[in-house]
DNA sequence: AATCGAAGCTAATCGAGTTAGCTTTTGACC
DNA sequence: GGTCAAAAGCTAACTCGATTAGCTTCGATT
C-alpha cells in the first residue's frame, strides 16, 4: 500500500490544515507531523507539498496576511468617516489576532527572507491601508510612516496583553482606545513633517 | 563517575547561560540540552536548577525586564529635558532590542502565569517609566495606558522590522521617530482623557 | 565517623523533523 | 488500449531535544 487513491492534497490544503492546527493546538501545533496528520498523510508525504517546517511557517505568515487583510476589509464596510475608520482598523486588527492569537504569532513572528509571495500579499495590506489614511491628508513617506506605526502599535500591544505582560489593574480596552486615539490625534493635528522641534 | 568535584551551579548561573547560548544561537538555541552543555553538565542535571524548558524560557523573560530596565537606566543618565528623556527611553528600548534580538523575544512572548517574580521585576520597570513620564503632567490611569502603549509600540515595531516586515524603500529610523513623535506632541497637546471626541 | 540533601550521572523513553528509497496512481501521448 | 514519467503516497531509519527514573558522590553538619 504505497499510494492509496482518492483525492490529492494541494500546497494550499496544507496551508488551511496548518491553520487548523493552529488554531485547535497553539503556536507549538504547528509542525509537518501534526499538520501531515491532520491532512490523513504521513508525515513524510508532506514534503511533496512543502519544504519543510521553515517552508511551511513561512507560508503560514503569508496566509496571515491575506485573512488580515481580508478580515478588515469587511470591517470597514460601510464606514465614512475618516476617523472611525482608523479606530475600526484598529479595532479590527486586534479583533483579528485576538481570535486567531497562534495565526497571529506566526504571521508577525516567521522569518521570511525575500519571499516574492510575501511581497503579493503585503501589496494588498498596504493599499488597503493607504486608501484609508488618504482622508488625513498625509502624503509621500509619511504614508509608510502611519502605517508602520499602526501596525507595530496594535501588533505590540496585542501581543503583550496576550502574554499577559500588562498585570496593572487598569482596563486593556481603555488603554487600546488611548493608543489609536494617540493616532488619530496626530494623524490630524500635527503638522508637516517634524513637529516636536517646530515649537 | 557520578558527581564530580568543583564548583556547583547556582539558579542565576543557569540563567545567565541561557541567555549566552541565546545570543550566540539564537531563539532556537534556548533549550535544557543546549544550555546544560554551555554550563558543562548533562542534560538532565540541569532539572536540578530549573524545571524544565518552560520553567527556563520563564526565568529568561523575567532577566531580561531587569536588564532592560538597566540598560533604560543607565541611557538616560544626565538628561533633563522631558522630551528628549522619552527620545532616550524610547531610542534605549529599540537598541536594546536590536543588540539582544533572542532575548527580546523571549522577554516579550514567553508565556508567564501570575509569577510573583515578574511581578517584582515589572515592578521596576514601571516605577523607572512612571517617574519619565511625569513631567508630562499626566496623571492616574492615563500614566499606565502611556507606558503600555510606549512599550507596545517599541516592541512590535522592532519584531516587526527584524522579521522582515518592514520591506518599503522608507527609512526605518525615520519611522519610528515618526513614531516617537506622535507620542511625545500627544503627551504635550492632547487635552484630558478622550480629545478626539472633545472637538 | 556517620549521615543526608544537593548536584551530578547513566540509561532509557518519547516525540518531532528529516532523508532515502520504494510503490502506485494519474494523466499525457503514442 | 498501452506505455511511461511525474506526482503523491508509503515504510524504515536516523538525529536531536526534552524528560523521567534511579543511582552515585560531594560536602556540610552533627
Amino acid at each position: 500500500m504505497s499510494r492509496p487513491k482518492g483525492q490529492t492534497r494541494s500546497r494550499q490544503d496544507v496551508v488551511d490544515a496548518a491553520i487548523r492546527c493552529l488554531q485547535r493546538d497553539g503556536e507549538s501545533g504547528l509542525g509537518v507531523n501534526r499538520v501531515a496528520h491532520e491532512l490523513g498523510i504521513r508525515p513524510p508525504s508532506i514534503y511533496k507539498h512543502i519544504n519543510g517546517n521553515d517552508a511551511l511557517r513561512r507560508a503560514v505568515a503569508i496566509e496571515g496576511v491575506y485573512r488580515l487583510t481580508d478580515h478588515l476589509s469587511h470591517q470597514v464596510q460601510g464606514i465614512a468617516d475618516h476617523r472611525l475608520l482608523i479606530r475600526a482598523i484598529a479595532n479590527g486588527i486586534r479583533q483579528f489576532f485576538h481570535q486567531y492569537p497562534a495565526l497571529h504569532a506566526i504571521t508577525t513572528a516567521a522569518p521570511i527572507d525575500d519571499d516574492p509571495d510575501y511581497e503579493v500579499a503585503k501589496q494588498a495590506f498596504v493599499a488597503f491601508s493607504h486608501e484609508h489614511l488618504q482622508p488625513f491628508g498625509i502624503e509621500g513617506d509619511e504614508v509608510i510612516h502611519a502605517i508602520r506605526v499602526l501596525i507595530s502599535a496594535c501588533h505590540g500591544f496585542v501581543m503583550l496583553e496576550r502574554s499577559q505582560r500588562f498585570t496593572a489593574p487598569q482596563s486593556l480596552d481603555d488603554s487600546y482606545e488611548w493608543m489609536i486615539d494617540t493616532l488619530i490625534f496626530t494623524l490630524e493635528h500635527r503638522p508637516q513633517s517634524r513637529p516636536v522641534e517646530a515649537e
